[in-house]
DNA sequence: GTCTATAGTATGATAGAC
DNA sequence: GTCTATCATACTATAGAC
């Protein structure tokens, strides 16, 4: 029997309490004595769980690159490049209009960037696997730019604070939108 | 007789070095320490020049934010309002291609946004500025989710390394590009 | 006016007791 | 699994030398 407990463990409380804090203060405002505080525990127990922040950072932000390689794969899966653009987009869409600060946090703060780099040295990086599917085979560089401000754009545009009462299906609607201009997809027509 | 010595004065040099350690490093991974050390002086040192680390990241910002300001109030003497984009675009892309990774780091470091917030609350915010004039006085929601599109792509992709080999012209020409495609301009007639 | 020496407080992190 | 105690380093701050 696996000793799956009803009642949330403090790993998993320690993941939910940190991605609230990191949404609202950023990764690097976050410090481990806050988390520990609003756990109700000390800095000391926050580290039996985890060896480093870098580890936190990375576990919080792992369902969320998981997600974004399961798209990345099943772009690679689509023959024709304008669908896979598509795919891509939409599920990079998708992801930013749940998380919105989550998204512009991890996608911005370099200390967190580099935090992620090092954790997935050995994966294939797939932030350049969606860059790459993005620009195309040709390394045309109006696609490399127009791809990095792409992706760029809708990740901090979704975290926005100015943006924050748009609702989702909105919100949705017009970073698609963004995207589709950027990458020079035509307007999906109306179903 | 201004004390205006020829020899760039420790504050100026202090300046210079933190644009780099910033550039390189990021804000918050940039320490005073790594600054002294850099100068040749001691912490104190710098700790003389400048009362807090918010101040000398300030400091740094400052001239771009003065010319973004000068942009914004050029901007505002045009009368068509395609006019006013269109320099407010071209004018964020020429700084963006000038200092390149500083302007990502600036624009994404949830820290430095916290501590340029913090010393810019009193005079208008010139961000908010910036987005207005490209959003346009109707508050239509997809326009203002295209304009932080818009304004965090750029920035972010200029310091993109997966671009750092780009010339400088020709990012500018793709940036602007990625611009005008986002807020609807149409391309420049080639003069 | 400019800097050094020094100290205080907070952080990320480790070792070991319970 | 959680805690106390402790460390090295970071940012901040003051006193005083030149």
């Amino acid at each position: 029997m696996t000793p799956r407990t009803v009642a949330p463990d403090t790993r998993t409380r320690l993941l939910e309490t940190a991605l609230e804090l990191f949404t609202t203060h950023g990764v690097e405002g976050t410090s481990l004595q806050m988390i520990a505080d609003a756990l109700g525990v000390t800095k000391a127990a926050v580290y039996y769980h985890f060896k480093t922040k870098d580890e936190i950072t990375e576990a919080v932000a792992e369902p969320a690159l998981r997600r974004l390689g399961t798209i990345v794969q099943e772009a690679g899966l689509l023959r024709r490049r304008g669908a896979q653009v598509d795919h891509v987009l939409a599920g990079i869409v998708d992801m930013v209009v749940e998380h919105r600060a989550l998204a512009a946090v991890y996608s911005s703060d370099p200390g967190v960037a580099r935090a992620l780099e090092r954790s997935l040295h050995d994966e294939e990086n797939v932030k350049d696997c969606l860059t790459e599917l993005l620009v195309g085979p040709d390394q045309d560089p109006a696609a490399a730019v127009a791809a990095h401000v792409a992706l760029s754009g809708i990740a901090l545009a979704g975290g926005s604070p100015e943006l924050a009462d748009v609702p989702d299906e909105e919100l949705r609607r017009h970073l698609l939108e963004a995207g589709r201009r950027l990458l020079g997809r035509p307007r999906r027509p109306p179903a």
